[in-house]
DNA sequence: GTCTATACATGGATAGAC
DNA sequence: GTCTATCCATGTATAGAC
């Protein structure tokens, strides 16, 4: 009983925690993704609604506090590579709902600001394009690229190759339009990009088969 | 004669001036192309090798200084769509100089690192992402969007999406690889990006110009 | 024009009361 | 654990001697 009492305190408390701990992150994530690692640190106490010593609380310095944030938004968005039901179909299909699927991100807010913080600080934090890179561009390129291989109405020389192209025209469309303010000064719909590139892929894919 | 001797020192005076801006250019160029914005005074004069002073002398304030360092390397680097050879090319040529020209220009450190300059300081300068779309990527992408429309061999339903997804995908290679360290990480050779993106467009025509 | 020294503001981090 | 007040380093910008 009195185990149990103790074990009880201490569950709410460190329930407690977590929730300023999150508080805090919610805070930082606005601050961080609006100015960059120049956000300072009143800034994100502020947004946080906490006091700034709060924050030291939680987190040993900026450095730390930017990591974790970092660290819990790439969870976020990890795709882990595709799911079976979409690997199953066709390409027309396939590649369709991969598109709209990663052009849908574009809404995000906060996954366009991830993006813009990993390319502007991965000079000052080289272990923050690394972790970019391993879990959110690798797993989605191999997975459209094992799928090219595998699909046999698909014959193209170099999947590998293949995938990273479409998977660089997919983020440089976002990077344009939301990160480089292209949607104001030369706007283009997802609608004409998607029916772009499936038929630039599936003319190709059609030819290819016939070449083979 | 009196006059001349004037116009003569002046003349010199003038040059003395323009050597010294542009060894403050330099260094700033190698400071800010290194550490983004946050680069600091200290660090550019040294780099410049003059005094901290000086820089003040010719530049009103930083932000005036980062302004005309990154007007110039755009500049510099300004296409102004492709040449009249180029153009005439058919498109197996035409698609291969022009990625290779694209893909060259990564091994340039200064128009690797401009380019993540313009796009971590975009928020807090959007001048800077709008003279890049305008100068950089626009001539770019209209000249290759003229192109493909008005060359015979290639029947695409929208030539401008369509020249936006290459431009995007070459884009974004050198991004991945130079920007994001992914050289190291995700290695690929620009013979195989280039090959495969022929190979793509190059079957997708001809399957066009059978399909109409 | 150039250098040394310095004023002034900002921002990261901490001390001490509650 | 939380807040107020503060320390201290850094960095932009300037003043004054040469």
């Amino acid at each position: 009983m009195q185990y149990d009492c103790i074990t009880m305190q201490s569950i709410t408390s460190e329930q407690r925690q977590n929730k300023q701990r999150e508080k805090i992150l919610a805070g930082a994530m606005r601050a961080f993704l609006t100015y960059g690692y120049a956000a300072n640190m009143d800034t994100i106490a502020q947004e946080g609604g906490v006091a700034k010593q709060t924050v030291y609380t939680y987190f040993k310095d900026k450095e730390s506090l930017f990591s974790a944030l970092i660290d819990r938004l790439l969870d976020r968005f990890v795709t882990a590579g595709m799911g079976a039901e979409l690997m199953a179909q066709e390409p027309p299909v396939f590649f369709r709902v991969l598109t709209q699927i990663a052009l849908q991100r574009m809404d995000d807010p906060e996954y366009v600001g991830l993006i813009r913080v990993i390319i502007a600080e991965s000079a000052r934090f080289p272990e923050l394009s690394e972790t970019y890179l391993n879990r959110l561009v690798r797993p989605g390129v191999d997975s459209l690229a094992y799928y090219i291989r595998e699909n046999p109405n698909l014959r193209f020389s170099d999947p590998e190759a293949l995938a990273r192209i479409i998977h660089g025209a997919l983020v440089n469309f976002m990077i344009s339009q939301e990160i480089l303010n292209g949607k104001f000064m030369m706007p283009m719909s997802r609608e004409r990009i998607t029916a772009s590139l499936l038929e630039l892929i599936l003319f190709a894919a059609e030819q290819a088969k016939q070449a083979r």
